[in-house]
DNA sequence: GTGTTTGTTATCAA
DNA sequence: CTTGATAACAAACA
């Protein structure tokens, strides 16, 4: 759940919150987690390193160090990476337990402990997410399958096209579910740029004419940078690096609403299992 | 007990 | 090579 807006807002969090820091100490439960290294290897090689820079690629975070290696961080369906200035009993906004949550928890499956005191702890309900420790030659092997940046000027309308011209025979929600062709989408922000371009997701992508592609390529980038703007959709697990929800769920449009009122025509939003996923989309607004 | 939630990779089939 | 389907990973929640 959490998809690009929801990672880049934790990037930059992070970055605010982590570089210059020193890691003091590390601790790891669910050694799976940490592989190829053992939990024990994992925190030798992390004890005594700076921070350097945070940065994100696709779905991953980049904990960058200075001595040349890095962390790197999938957070997959229901990771949080939630930090502290001090260790303590705080907690943030939880947004499904409207309240409170402890720190570590049940679902803390890492705590990185900081030279000055702060904290990081790294939850994950479904144990799904991942920490990789590898020097920085080694980056390429997690990011060469990833797609264009979709807020980048790589991310251009030709390439778009070019793209759906290679791919003539998907649905149009298969296609931009693929990660190696674009970086950061998932099933929020796909059902959102369908409905805001007026787009079933069902549809083959050599069906959309030359308007809706435009209109599908503007949305997506647009979709993307409202959410970050808001700090992303928090409906189940999300929260931001200081454990407060994101803002973005009031301008959902189509995820989550099955059967609410469309917020353009009124019509109740449809909720089908496509491509092995919950699909929304308006009946009347999309075609 | 059942269905639902979904990011990613692997594997098999057509 | 394209595409589609299914399982695996794992756990909570209604």
């Amino acid at each position: 759940m959490p998809e690009l807006p929801e990672i880049e807002t934790i990037k930059r969090e992070l970055a605010k919150a982590l570089v210059d820091k020193t890691i003091k100490q590390v601790k790891t439960t669910w050694p799976k987690m940490v592989l190829p290294l053992s939990p024990q290897t994992f925190a030798e090689k992390l004890v005594g390193q700076k921070i350097k820079s945070v940065e994100r690629r696709a779905k991953m975070l980049f904990i960058h160090f200075n001595n040349d290696t890095l962390l790197a961080i999938h957070l997959k369906m229901t990771g949080q990476l939630i930090y502290q200035r001090s260790q303590g009993l705080i907690v943030g906004g939880h947004p499904q337990k409207n309240g409170l949550v402890n720190l570590p928890n049940n679902y803390t499956r890492a705590i990185f402990t900081f030279t000055d005191g702060s904290v990081l702890y790294f939850n994950d309900l479904r144990k799904f997410g991942w920490l990789k420790h590898l020097p920085h030659t080694d980056l390429h092997l997690l990011t060469a399958r990833s797609g264009v940046e979709p807020l980048t000027r790589d991310f251009s309308l030709a390439l778009f096209k070019s793209l759906l011209t290679r791919y003539p025979k998907r649905p149009i929600k298969t296609f931009l579910l693929d990660q190696t062709l674009i970086a950061g989408l998932g099933n929020i922000y796909v059902d959102e740029a369908c409905f805001l371009s007026h787009i079933l997701p069902t549809r083959l992508t050599n069906s959309l004419s030359e308007k809706e592609i435009t209109n599908l390529h503007k949305n997506i980038i647009s979709v993307l940078k409202l959410s970050i703007q808001k700090k992303g959709t928090s409906t189940r697990n999300y929260v931001r690096a200081d454990g407060q929800p994101g803002g973005f769920v009031p301008h959902l449009m189509v995820y989550g609403r099955a059967k609410l009122p469309c917020k353009i025509c009124r019509t109740p939003i449809a909720k089908i299992r496509f491509h092995g996923r919950g699909t929304h989309f308006c009946r009347k607004c999309q075609k």
